[in-house]
RNA sequence: GGGCGAUUGGCUCAGUGGUAGAGCACUCCGUUCACAUCGGAGGGGUCACUGGUUCGAAUCCAGUAUCGCCCA
């Protein structure tokens, strides 16, 4: 067998996962030791969109590291493979594809037709990913491949095996039940463009070059206040009278929706004006409404004019302000971002946000949202351009802040402008839409985290669960003690539907018993209809897992309404419009017949689905077949570790850890890897629009997956930021060809000439074998307590150190002469361990560098097993012999010292020369003479000879308890000589100086422990030793010169 | 503004109190039969700064500066 010169990683690569995957060699329990104890990874779900960039590769060459090396460790492994349905992404993925090939849009094709074409679309593009995961060579369990939204509604035949649709509706359900998710109006992320909530993960800040308008609001009934401004001495440094306060904003038009202006409660400057009221400078003259000035904690005094507009339903603090103080909050805005067009006219809407605002009426929050504060020449324009026409306008009016021009004296140019200030802000831009996200006041779903939050945090605090690097600790503390509601519904079609029905609501106010008969008659039919109580948001409504299960919830409110209402049957109509319809049909209907069997009570379901998080959050239960007691799950839950990035702490990490625990009442895993995001070479994160993306992909094409992995492994230290650099993959690549070809030279000196190396730890007596089986025994140790930590980067450098810097720089050097030795049992004894030495490194080397290594297993012999499914080794440091470790050591400094007197006296490297030695003590001779062929052979000495003194010339070469010299009088250059002895001696000196100042220092020799007071002596001895050998050349040296 | 973190050779980074390290890059030498995707030798660092704790600080503490990330 001749091998190649490198390994074709891009022929091996396939051959070997086809091979892996073919034997079954990833399935959950392959390779378990009997009675195993398991050992459990959940990938985190890549988006069902996705496709593979450095992140995945990175995150999952980091949880493939883990489970092979478990595996081959005999435990029972299981890492969990799937996808997320990703709503939002997956929504816009199949809509462009319908509007590429000219097929009807998602509203032409309504819901369900809609939802076939993106399952269509799952079942042909749905597994990209999974793929190009495989390609890296991530050995997961690949036929429990999960799938968030499988065994849904609608899902065809091949996505019926999972249940994770009713894993997480019956979750919902539970909550529901538990009082753990309510309904509610709330402030959230609205994205104009998919016309949805969508969660803070996946709005993007960015910062834009902005304005900050100045405008005056004037005190209502022309008041004035003496303004005072003081520096921070306490010095007058402006004093006025004034008929307005002065607000800055970004959003001008959000002005419509103020609901008041808050001033800091310190803040003298507007002490004199807090409680009075004050002109929004926007909308028709006649109908200014006027709000209150109000404190609050919120206002920073030495931010802008220290006075701050308060519009709750746009913006996240003011809704904080307003929630405190009852201030009302006026939406402005529909669903796509424009200015609202509903309700009656602005006059009229004027007109009862004034009555509140004098506190004459207090507003629901379902009354505040149905006004429109909009006025009608700004009904129904953009937002951005709303904004402009409002700012027109104040200016128009003489209520914008003037400042002096600095043109002001050229052609054309007024002495005052308004004061806009240019200045970065950071805006909300939804991540797929691109739009800016507008905080906006709707009806959502929340899971109130506040009751499930204390097990999540308790589990943390008290150790259970521990979080890589500490850091993390800190991050996920302070998040969860200040956590909001979680938003879980969203506006889409593709997701977990809300299983949840409304009904409108009969028993309300509306409905009057004129005759105190306990039937309804006609009139009071259609009071009922038009009443009050079917405004939107008022509806009844019930949670249960299907249709079925809840209509007996209607059923029971029904009980409660009169004859014939509470005869009526249950049926599903598609939504609140049907309802209303179907309701006045079998109304009229009944008037005709008179049969109260014949009565409809319409429901309609929530249109809205479930964030893709809410489902994700049950991915560790819900992937291993919960609620159904399974083996899996009884087997391999709670999991063991989550490798995550970072950035998903709360919104997924947190999610798990409260939803689990709130759900099975158990800990979803028991350690979290955090790692960062992978950037460039330079630290600049990866963006299309940089152009500095690394495709994986191209990188296994060129460097082989092998590279890419042992540099994920070698960047990922702990809380260490990941820097791919594509010189590193080279390098990676380079160190893989370099232990193919020790293994070729193995190959070719016969070690695998009786078949694959025996498992056995070597029998040796030769120093050089004894000493590499001792190395060995320390990089086992080292890469062990480096996994255990997850400290990749302590493995992998543990490992490429031993490989390149201890077996193929020395060991294979020394073997050379043994390998070819004339004493068969020496000979015989080197491939034995040279054998054992190169399985070893194959064999730890594996988990990092799987197909390089397996190859190599298959190429020199027939084994057992395949090597992803070797038993991993478990000796250590009993098998280092000190002696030979002694030996070895002074044999590779002999000859490190030896080269580096040659090269520096420019000897020609392929030149033998001959070596004198003047005095030796007795470990020196042995050691020479036990190891002299290798030190002849890679030193290029010819011969070595005893002498009392050395010859004028000669070259001095220091070693511990020697002097040896190289003869060189006819090539020496004595003033190049002098320079290195005397380079040699200063740094000797200097570190001897500071051995001796340490030594000298009574308090150091009293206080520092004992073994390292020994040390510095026996340090400052040897250096001691030293100095005077060099000192002793350097006075040969200058015979030599005179 | 708040929180977290970083600052070590030209570059990218390890290094949790005891003589400053690696890889890459650089310089010189080398077609020695495992490997030029290689080998040998070498140059290069006041460990950001200022104080403090300690016998001893790159390492612990405080402050300063600069940079990064997350949140507002």
């Amino acid at each position: 067998m001749a091998m190649e010169k490198t390994f074709n990683a891009a022929e091996a690569e396939s051959r070997l996962y086809d091979a892996w995957e073919k034997a079954g060699c990833f399935t959950a329990g392959a390779n378990a030791k009997p009675g195993a104890s398991t050992y459990c990874i959940m990938i985190p779900p890549p988006n069902v969109t996705g496709v593979l960039h450095m992140g995945h590769a990175f995150n999952n060459t980091l949880q493939d590291i883990l489970i092979r090396w478990k595996r081959m460790q005999g435990f029972d492994t299981l890492w969990q493979p799937g996808t997320d349905h990703a709503g939002i992404a997956t929504q816009m993925v199949v809509e462009r594809k319908l509007a590429e090939t000219q097929q009807p849009s998602r509203r032409e094709l309504g819901r369900e037709a809609f939802l076939e074409k993106v399952w269509e679309w799952k079942e042909q593009s749905g597994g990209t990913i999974v793929n190009q995961l495989k390609r890296l060579g991530a050995s997961c369990d690949w036929d429990r491949t999960a799938f968030t939204m499988s065994g849904a509604p609608g899902a065809p035949e091949a996505e019926r095996h999972g249940n994770f649709h009713d894993a997480v509706i019956k979750v919902f359900v539970d909550m529901y039940n538990k009082g753990l998710i309510y309904r509610g109006k709330r402030l959230v992320n609205w994205d104009p463009h998919f016309e949805t909530a969508i969660s803070d993960l996946e709005v993007e800040n960015i910062e834009v070059a902005g304005h900050m308008w100045h405008f005056k609001y004037p005190l209502a009934g022309g008041e004035t206040y003496t303004f005072v401004e003081k520096d921070e001495d306490g010095n007058v440094v402006l004093e006025e009278e004034r008929d307005y306060i002065s607000i800055a904003t970004t959003r001008p038009e959000t002005m419509l929706g103020d609901g008041a202006v808050a001033v800091h409660p310190s803040d003298e400057r507007y002490a004199p004006i807090v409680g009075k009221l004050c002109e929004i400078p926007v909308g028709p003259k006649e109908h200014r409404r006027l709000i209150p000035i109000i404190t609050d904690e919120y206002p920073d005094p030495d931010f802008g004019s220290g006075a701050v507009k308060i519009t709750g339903a746009h913006d996240f603090n003011d809704y904080q302000v307003a929630k405190r103080g009852g201030i009302p909050m006026y939406r402005l805005m529909d669903t796509k971002g424009a200015m609202r067009e509903d309700g009656a006219p602005y006059a009229e809407a004027a007109a009862i946000a004034m009555q509140a605002a004098k506190g004459e009426v207090s507003l629901s929050e379902t009354e505040a949202d149905a006004i429109n504060l909009v006025p009608d020449d700004l009904r129904g324009l953009d937002r951005f351009e709303a904004r402009s026409r409002v700012v027109d306008q104040i200016t128009a009016e003489g209520l914008a802040v003037m400042v002096a021009n600095p043109e002001a004296g050229a052609e054309g140019e007024p002495e005052f402008i308004p004061y806009v200030e240019k200045k970065p802000i950071m805006q909300p831009f939804g991540d797929r839409s691109k739009v800016v996200i507008e905080p906006m006041l709707t009806d959502q779903w929340f899971v109130d985290t506040d009751k499930i939050v204390g097990p999540a945090l308790d589990a943390v605090r008290d150790g259970t669960v521990k979080i890589l690097p500490e850091s993390g600790e800190k991050t996920y503390y302070h998040w969860l003690e200040n956590i909001e509601p979680w938003c879980i519904s969203r506006q889409l079609w593709w997701g977990h539907q809300i299983p949840v029905w409304y009904g409108l609501n009969l028993s309300g106010e509306g409905y009057v018993d004129d005759e105190n008969d306990g039937a309804l008659d006609l009139v009071e039919m259609g009071r009922l209809l038009s009443s009050q109580s079917l405004l939107p948001g008022d509806e009844l409504h019930h949670c249960a897992a299907d249709f079925d299960s809840v209509v007996s919830k209607f059923k029971d409110d029904e009980a409660g309404l009169p004859v014939p209402l509470n005869h009526a049957r249950v049926v599903e109509v598609a939504d609140r419009a049907e309802a209303l319809e179907t309701l006045a049909a079998s109304l009229a209907q009944y008037e005709t017949t008179q049969d109260p069997t014949q009565l409809i009570y319409p429901v309609w379901r929530d249109p809205d689905v479930l964030d893709t998080w809410f489902s994700s959050g049950l991915w560790p239960i819900g992937t291993l077949g919960w609620p159904q007691e399974t083996e899996a799950l009884a087997k391999y839950f709670p999991t063991s570790t989550l490798v995550t990035g970072q950035d998903i702490l709360f919104f997924w990490v947190a999610r798990m850890m409260m939803m689990q625990l709130a759900v099975v009442d158990q800990i979803p895993f028991d350690t979290v890897y955090l790692h960062g995001l992978v950037r460039d070479a330079k630290g600049k994160k990866m963006s299309k629009s940089t152009g500095n993306v690394m495709d994986p992909l191209d990188i296994i094409d060129e460097y082989g997956a092998d590279a890419l992995r042992f540099s994920s492994a070698a960047m990922a230290a702990l809380g260490g930021v990941l820097k791919l650099d594509m010189e590193r993959i080279k390098g990676y690549r380079n160190f893989g060809t370099k232990i193919w070809n020790a293994v070729r030279f193995a190959e070719m000196n016969g070690v695998y000439e009786g078949g694959a190396p025996s498992a056995a730890i070597p029998e040796a007596t030769a120093t050089v074998n004894k000493w590499i089986i001792g190395e060995t025994g320390k990089v086992r140790v080292a890469v062990d307590e480096a996994l255990e930590g997850f400290r990749f980067n302590d493995a992998a450098s543990a490992l490429y150190a031993f490989v390149w810097g201890k077996v193929c720089d020395w060991y294979v050097e020394f073997s050379k002469p043994l390998l070819n030795s004339d004493d068969a049992a020496v000979q015989a004894e080197t491939r034995a361990t040279m054998g054992w030495v190169m399985d070893q490194c194959l064999t730890m080397l594996h988990p990092i560098m799987p197909f390089i290594t397996e190859e190599l297993w298959g190429e020199t012999g027939a084994r057992a097993k395949m090597l992803v499914h070797a038993d991993w080794p478990s000796y250590g440091a009993e098998l280092v012999d000190e002696a030979a470790d002694r030996e070895t050591n002074w044999v590779i400094s002999l000859i490190e010292a030896i080269r580096s007197a040659r090269s520096q006296m420019h000897v020609p490297a392929g030149l033998k020369l001959p070596m004198l030695v003047s005095e030796l003590d007795e470990a020196g001779r042995a050691a020479w003479d036990r190891n002299e062929a290798l030190i002849l052979k890679l030193a290029r000495i010819e011969s070595l000879a005893e002498v009392d003194a050395f010859p004028k010339g000669c070259v001095s070469i220091t070693v511990e308890g020697g002097s040896f010299g190289l003869p060189l009088a006819d090539v020496i250059d004595v003033a190049e000589e002098k320079g290195r002895l005397e380079k040699a001696l200063g740094k000797l000196e200097k570190e001897a100086g500071g051995l001796r100042g340490r030594l000298n220092n009574p308090n150091f020799v009293a206080s520092a422990p004992e073994e390292v007071v020994e040390e510095a002596r026996e340090n400052l001895a040897a250096r001691e030793d030293e100095i005077g050998r060099v000192k002793t050349a350097l006075a040969r040296l200058a015979e030599m010169e005179a």
